[in-house]
DNA sequence: TTCGCAAATCTGATATATCAAACTAAGCTG
DNA sequence: CAGCTTAGTTTGATATATCAGATTTGCGAA
């Protein structure tokens, strides 16, 4: 290993895959739409290889499906997935706020609070705002909780549900519902109450599966119907 | 995306990725050892191009640390990440156990079962075969709650813990209150009592962060001390 | 012997080229 | 005009080559 670890810019695979990522997740790459490797190795100004490597690791994370000699593709949204998903985030989130109650450290419930306060000024027709005040104080309540590691597990879990909330509009008076329940479990860390406050962030987070409805209305092009995507196996056959 | 998906041979980078991996985790590879990609390709037979590729999945799961320019080595053990990932194991495999016993699928209980008879007559010095049997029950556990998606997650986060593990000596009596413990939660679930099911199952991972602490007489050079991996920075220099 | 410096070597990141498989579409057959 | 065949095109996987930076090594000076 070596003796000291310079400081080095990020490779180019490395920032083909935030963009595609971000793009991807934002939608501004559809479900379904090809990927022209030669094409993106061109918009960046090099060669195919460090944007294949970043199609791998996307692939990897479901974002991407390459089907081998045949075509790349911005992944569908495994729908039948979303609900698993959102059990083990409600799992790691009670744990992060249980623990956070039980640790009852100052600073952490000062970050805290200063989440809760961008979300309560937060413009409401902000949605991007909205997201971000929303993450940081689920993130915050991780780190507060002295293990941000999880909140990290949980933003990769969480990722093809956010992915489907962008498809859904977002319904009236749930940023008030939100600032409220986060306030509720806010309070029970406040109070040192950890059953408060896994309880109130279960609560919070059920909201999430409720939202996953209203699938009707949506493009069912953009959803991996069948159902769970068991060993690398991927989706569904296009219809022609 | 292509009509149908035809079957095909497994890549030569996932072939190398699953062998490299086995090995790592197997702690054949030592924490720290160099991987020398072009002494690779030339043992697979194959070019630098899928070894590569290999490497850099195994390098996003953390099993491998890559300093460019400078060298690949087997990733040490992030000691200080470990009584996170306990935790979130916990978290995710009491609500497994939790859902498996409010399911109460007949099916489910019948492949729980079938993995704790593996266990019951596997030889005690086996470690590999004790080992499999473990995992099984605890796949089995999720399957039966419905939801396999969190026990392949558990194996994702839990495969750090699995190399410190195999550092340490087995200590006597522990396959026999595995299987103690591994019955009460069974049990637990047959019942379909949800609660005593996570609360039993709990108590049976509290068991793992009791084992971390033997790290005294285990080579130092083994471990990545300080502590927390932010953001993919790769562990402490190298003492000369 | 020890130290310092520079050339040689090694590495990962990237570029370019090749290959086989799968899709596409034109052209042929009926 | 419909169905089938086939050649061309596109793709991902892999091979090979190049480059810049880091380590290592070897030799000479103190």
């Amino acid at each position: 290993m070596p003796s000291r670890v310079p400081e080095r810019p990020p490779t180019a695979s490395a920032v083909i895959r935030q963009e595609l990522r971000a793009r991807i997740v934002s939608l501004a790459m559809r479900p379904g739409e090809p990927i022209n490797e030669k094409a993106l190795a061109r918009r960046y100004g090099v060669s195919r290889t460090p944007v294949h490597e970043a199609v791998l690791k996307l692939a990897e994370e479901g974002l991407v499906a390459i089907f081998p000699q045949s075509g790349t593709f911005v992944g569908l949204i495994p729908y039948a997935d979303l609900p698993e998903t959102i059990i083990i985030r409600r799992s790691l989130e009670e744990t992060s706020a249980r623990l956070a109650a039980e640790r009852g450290d100052a600073a952490g419930l000062a970050a805290i609070d200063r989440a809760m306060a961008v979300l309560a000024v937060a413009d409401k027709d902000d949605h991007e705002a909205f997201h971000q005040a929303d993450e940081a104080f689920h993130a915050g309540v991780a780190r507060a909780a002295g293990h941000p590691g999880i909140w990290r597990l949980v933003q990769q879990v969480k990722v093809q549900v956010d992915r489907f909330r962008r498809l859904t509009l977002p319904q009236a008076g749930r940023l008030d519902r939100v600032v409220a329940e986060h306030g509720a479990v806010r309070d029970a860390i406040a109070a040192r109450d950890p059953e408060a406050a896994a309880r109130r962030m279960g609560a919070h987070l059920d909201g999430l599966l409720a939202d996953l409805g209203g699938i009707a209305g949506l493009n069912p092009d953009y959803f991996d119907g069948p159902g769970r995507r068991d060993e690398g196996e991927q989706g569904r056959p296009f219809p022609p």
